[in-house]
DNA sequence: AACACGGTCAACCGCGTGAAG
DNA sequence: TCTTCACGCGGTTGACCGTGT
């Protein structure tokens, strides 16, 4: 017996665009009751609306902390890089950029990205977007990820294995596809690759590690950043709650990046944990920025 | 002014996953 | 163990908008 449709084609189920008014009846029903039981939602209200259209339009549209508008370069350059690791994890890669949806990415990439790497690609053109922040970050990302490049192409080969440990929330969602099949060990291989080359890119990946570990032992005493530094490995190792939010790039870095990533990616991880958008990652993309700017490091 | 075309993005669809019974 | 169901994900669609002719 298949599968029937989540809404079942009910009658009387309203699709197509929200209007404000419905919007306003989903915001302070979920502001009573919290997100989540969307099947309760439109039995709740007056709502004619699937549980799914509500669910799709408070995290995509709805939901509080959420950035619109123009992507930086520097979550240009996120987006690429785990894009480049990943393979089309939209919710994995929006997870590290918890102002964007994995939607907004999704079609982000699909609009503008794509074509964009695509075209830097192609040698000839790829002198002529040297000279923009934007298109450094894209570039940067190339020299590490383009099938021309032998140690990025060889990290790759080493990604297509089965996947074994891959944490399932962050990549829950349908079976990868053949070429896009990524592995913790296929990514950590990446990584490891990526951090052991001599590169401009390897050192702005040093330099965003340590300008982190400065900042976050300025602003937290030596317990607390102990304390955290502890839960961080937990996740790393397997013992924290890698069902939870956790994603493959914390499984992978500590081993190859050390204290330093350590604390880059505790502010990521508290900032995905306590769901505050904006602090955390606004100090990370702050850093990015910085080597973004420089047009020799990104 | 009218039309065609392409880009953008909100929303939908189908499927995989895991929990519950 | 099997079945059912809710949820979440990635892929796709289609309405809307801006631009060019």
């Amino acid at each position: 017996m298949g599968r029937p449709p989540c809404c079942d084609n009910g009658v009387g189920v309203k699709k197509g665009p929200w209007t404000p008014e419905e919007d306003i009846v989903l915001v302070s029903y979920i502001q009573q009751h919290g997100p989540g039981n969307w099947r309760s939602v439109p039995e709740n209200t007056e709502l004619m609306r699937c549980s799914k259209s509500c669910r799709l339009r408070w995290t995509n549209y709805l939901r509080p902390g959420i950035k619109r508008g123009n992507f930086t370069p520097h979550e240009e350059g996120i987006i690429i890089h785990l894009q480049a690791l990943l393979g089309n994890k939209w919710a994995a890669i929006a997870s590290y950029l918890p102002q964007r949806t994995d939607n907004d990415i999704k079609n982000y990439w699909n609009t503008h990205l794509k074509k964009k790497v695509k075209r830097l690609q192609q040698p000839a053109a790829a002198d002529s977007f040297q000279t923009t922040a934007s298109s450094n970050a894209v570039t940067c990302s190339l020299n590490y990820y383009s099938p021309s490049s032998s140690s990025s192409h060889h990290s790759l080969q080493g990604m297509q294995q089965p996947m074994n440990s891959y944490p399932n929330t962050a990549c829950s969602g349908g079976a990868p596809s053949n070429n896009e099949t990524t592995t913790t060990a296929g990514v950590s291989n990446l990584f490891q690759t990526w951090m052991m080359r001599p590169s401009p890119a390897a050192a702005a990946a040093a330099a965003i590690c340590k300008v982190a570990m400065q900042d976050f032992q300025e602003e937290q005493d030596a317990a607390a950043a102990a304390s955290i530094v502890c839960q961080e490995q937990m996740v790393m190792t397997g013992g924290g709650d890698v069902n939870n939010k956790s994603s493959a790039l914390e499984m992978v870095v500590a081993p190859v990046m050390g204290a330093a990533s350590t604390a880059t990616f505790s502010l990521l991880e508290d900032w995905r944990l306590d769901d505050m958008p904006g602090q955390a990652m606004d100090g990370f993309l702050g850093i990015s920025a910085g080597c973004c700017a420089d047009p020799i490091m990104f």
